[in-house]
DNA sequence: AATAAATTTGTAAACGATTGCAAAAATAAA
DNA sequence: TTTATTTTTGCAATCGTTTACAAATTTATT
């Protein structure tokens, strides 16, 4: 059925070495036989057959995405805009993406464990924090690239895509204080991870840079699920005298938002809101809610562009890119 | 730095043949020589190379997803829940998955093309209508088989895993008749694209088996987007007195259901409202939307089942496989 | 016209697995 | 012990490219 090189070289009268020099320009070829090649190709709608390639060249121009699925069924809006990102970015330079998804860690590790039979040009991975340990023992990956998004091991090598949560945070934070808000409420996911702990950063660099006391409070956080997204809106609502509110997590927002509409809630004028993500939903919500974006796309861009610059050796030194959100300015504040 | 098969072999002194015939079970190999050949495939960490694997067997164990982005950068939720349902299914399987999308016609042709190189062993796709001129003409595909999703292109054979979308919008009109209501609006995107002209199909449908008179002046239809729903919700209750209103198609419910709460409209009291398509954002609302909700993960699997038995030539005949979507009922009807 | 230099092409060995065919080793039969 | 049979293994071709090396052809020089 297929077509190889041969039958081309055998139809325009000239060896495989010709032919595979014409369709990669790997050396020069006259004009005339350069015609005959490619009359050839295109009678015979020949297409080079990428495998075999990828095993003479060891470069198989794919690479791996490995994120984390929160529950199965439903993706995960932030790392599908990631490798939206990558797509973009490595559809230009005829790479293809392979993505997997675990959805707890042992099942992280298999998953790499596959891909590093594929034979992968390089790897996107959102690592969770269990798989440091494992790296240092074991080698677990293989000798291809790799670029960590959104979460970082510590201690090891490799470059990182980050989002600067601080500084997004620290800008919404510091706008509704030019507004004049001084009793502002905090509202997050659990302490003790990073991205949390960053946000919440931002939330007391923003305070302490115009001498805002801290009222712990107005500072609430609890696991990320809708249910206590309404909750913590309505202790910290019900206890506290506050003119505005973040919340620095998208499902908590959700019930945040879903509380104050139940409860008719004038915003901004009663509270001005910022929330955080900035999913379609926030179109939805009157008014149309102010929220933080992560730069998810970008991320995935920017991954792709590191990957790719490390597969083809361009650069060699490790880095951290941070990159920063952006704050949306709508009608909630 | 890889090792190969041969590294096995000699390691383990014994052919190639043998290793290979370990691996994979092929032929019977004498208890003591396995026990050698396992150790020193552990010893040495050996992974079978799979583009190797796959140039000799003309097997790839990969399969393409090629599928429509409707705006950069913003993942479509729909697809990518028929994504996670594929990759649920073949990771069972040992396949993998590579997916692309398109933005335009031509775009979508290219993706195949580039697919056809990679010696996918399937393809699942979402196909336009101008495809199928093309495909007639030229050879477009190779010679894997091909599992439509969504979309079906008429007159070509082949297996096809849609949304029966009349039996859920019929299923949906036919609950708010129960409630009483008779003055019921409908919303779509366009007239003429299937999926739009199917739902509209549902809504006469339920009208007719009750013996509700048509309303030309109920229906309304534009492009898919927020402005739109806004724009014909608006339209809609200002020239007519309804008392439920139905919006098939996402976007344009999240353009209504913000008109609504702008107009501070009591729902379902004053207006009983369902929309389409589970997104997260239908929990926000107040009261909690009620929805048609698209059976996209399953739609997946059952695209991946297919397809995976038609690679494996377990079945030949075509068939078209209609998921019935699910009627969620929460507080707004 | 003979030789040197430059231009253009071809030959054949990889890449790392699978597998048809046949040979070696072990056992059974004579 | 020799031969026949069965069990177990190995040899080498193959998949479709790329590419180092060398050969053929053309053009330039004497």
């Amino acid at each position: 059925m297929s077509v190889n090189i041969k039958d081309v070289a055998k139809k325009s009268g000239v060896s495989t070495a010709t032919v595979s020099h014409v369709i990669n320009g790997t050396r020069f070829v006259s004009d005339v036989t350069k015609q005959k090649v490619q009359k050839a190709m295109a009678a015979l709608n020949y297409h080079p057959n990428l495998i075999a390639r990828s095993l003479r060249c060891k470069k198989s121009k794919t690479i791996g995405l490995i994120v984390p699925t929160v529950n199965e069924g439903a993706p995960d809006f932030f790392y599908m805009s990631v490798a939206q990102g990558i797509q973009h970015y490595i559809k230009k330079q005829g790479y293809h993406l392979i993505f997997s998804s675990y959805n707890n860690e042992s099942d992280e590790e298999e998953q790499i464990q596959v891909f590093n039979t594929k034979c992968i040009d390089g790897l996107i991975l959102a690592p969770t924090n269990s798989l440091r340990e494992k790296v240092r023992n074991h080698t677990l990956f293989g000798d291809y690239p790799i670029v960590y998004v959104d979460r970082k091991m510590r201690n090891q090598p490799g470059d990182a895509i980050l989002i600067d949560n601080q500084e997004g945070v620290f800008e919404a934070v510091q706008h509704m204080i030019h507004k004049g808000h001084t009793r502002i409420g905090f509202i997050s996911s659990e302490r003790g991870e990073n991205t949390s702990d960053e946000r919440f950063q931002g939330y007391l660099k923003a305070l302490s840079k115009y001498g805002i006391p801290i009222d712990t409070n107005l500072i609430k956080s609890g696991p990320s699920n809708f249910e206590t997204g309404v909750q913590l809106t309505r202790d910290l609502l019900e206890s506290q005298k506050v003119t505005a509110l973040f919340i620095a997590n998208n499902t908590l927002t959700m019930g945040a938002i879903h509380y104050l509409q139940h409860k008719k809630i004038d915003i901004p004028n009663d509270l001005a809101v910022i929330g955080y993500d900035d999913y379609e939903w926030t179109k939805v919500t009157t008014p149309f809610l102010s929220v933080i974006k992560q730069p998810a796309f970008e991320v995935g861009e920017k991954a792709a562009e590191i990957l790719l610059s490390k597969i083809n050796k361009q650069n060699s030194d490790y880095h951290d890119y941070r990159l920063k959100p952006y704050f949306i300015s709508r009608e909630s504040c």
